[in-house]
DNA sequence: AGCGGTCTTGACCATTTGATCAAGAATTAA
DNA sequence: TTAATTCTTGATCAAATGGTCAAGACCGCT
């Protein structure tokens, strides 16, 4: 039954606008300084409006924290999801770490947002983890799993096959520091690190 | 020509005993926190003395912060030297992946340290990274490179594959939580975590 | 014991920072 | 146009925090 009016108030024009520039502002200095790193004036600056205007949409800093760590969850995840049980499986998992490479590219700051909190005991995301971040994680090890019992991959701990994924591809954002003091400023190491880890991941999953 | 006194005033025992407690203390609440996290009362508490007091003897917050990073950054680094470019390849990098691995189980909180340090732009290690860290580990590709040259191992690209180690060593210290989200608090998950890292870097490298 | 230097801390200061408020400007719907 | 609502911000507050200081406690040496 639809209403006639919605039931939540419905944002405004402005306020649309408004919390867009703000997130977009919170994800940029929050990725770079952490929470307590990071202040409203700091995020109001970026934002181009005045602190007081920023606390007119988002109560307290917290808030604001809470709301761009959600709203880059989504995101965050995306790659993680879509393993398919059917596909041919090293197919399925070279695609899997493109994803999450990508990911590192192209959006570095979510993975430098969700690594700070993860480091500082997730406070915040805790109960995220261990609930439907887990639920995803076990789905997949079981899809793993059956390929293991269907003999098309080597035997191999599912768990950690993921987190051994997760921690090669997240490195190349959390640790861009460090990568490019090594290889370079300019260096354009992404090709390569993909290659590498798929290789690395392919070899070790190829059954004999 | 030595000197019938130390040049450097010599540490009181009660200096000694004291700065030692502090820099353990720092170094517990620095990782936790991280730099702006961390309030000088804090570190205080937990080495058991008042804030002026700690404060005799480092002077500012940042030189805390230093202290503790540079005291750590020796442990942190030698897991990372002493790779043999006579032993043989497979065995020496599995070495390397277990003691790093071991550091990640026993010393999380300098892992967890210098993460923070990295995540946030390296501000004061900066240069430690892009000059000795750099210099470490243009030698260890160097040595790869060598047993790449005479077909001991196969051919991979030396500085991803230190990345990668890196990568996948750290994290189950940085990441610690979200591993214990997954795999359950109680779980040790460290003996499968290094067999599945070595078995992908081994089969990886072996030469076809 | 007695003396000089070392160590310790309660009280305090200045700045930063998260948050509030009142008053006015802009927007919207009639 | 007009009135209600939403938006915006300068001024301000209270708490937290890095750092200082002076006064006294303690230690090691003769």
């Amino acid at each position: 039954m639809a209403q006639s009016k919605p039931k939540t108030p419905g944002k405004t024009r402005i306020q649309a606008i408004n919390e867009d520039i703000i997130l977009g502002a919170a994800l940029e200095v929050f990725s770079a300084y952490g929470y307590r790193g990071t202040t409203v004036d700091q995020i109001a600056e970026r934002a181009g409006m005045s602190k007081p205007n920023l606390l007119y949409y988002f109560r307290r800093k917290d808030d604001i924290y809470r709301a761009v760590l959600e709203k880059t969850l989504a995101d965050w995840l995306a790659p993680l999801r879509g393993l398919d049980p059917e596909g041919e499986p090293l197919a399925e998992i070279s695609r899997y770490v493109s994803a999450k490479m990508a990911m590192s590219r192209d959006n570095p700051k979510a993975s430098r947002l969700f690594a700070n909190e993860m480091l500082h005991g997730a406070p915040i995301i805790g109960d995220f983890l261990s609930g439907p971040m887990k639920a995803l994680v076990d789905d997949t090890a079981q899809i793993i799993r059956a390929w293991i019992a269907k003999g098309q991959i080597a035997a191999i701990d599912p768990y950690h096959l993921i987190f051994t994924i997760w921690a090669m591809t997240q490195h190349y954002a959390d640790f861009d520091i460090q990568i490019r003091a090594v290889l370079g400023e300019s260096s354009d190491h992404f090709p390569n690190a993909e290659t590498t880890i798929i290789r690395l991941i392919q070899d070790g999953l190829r059954p004999r």
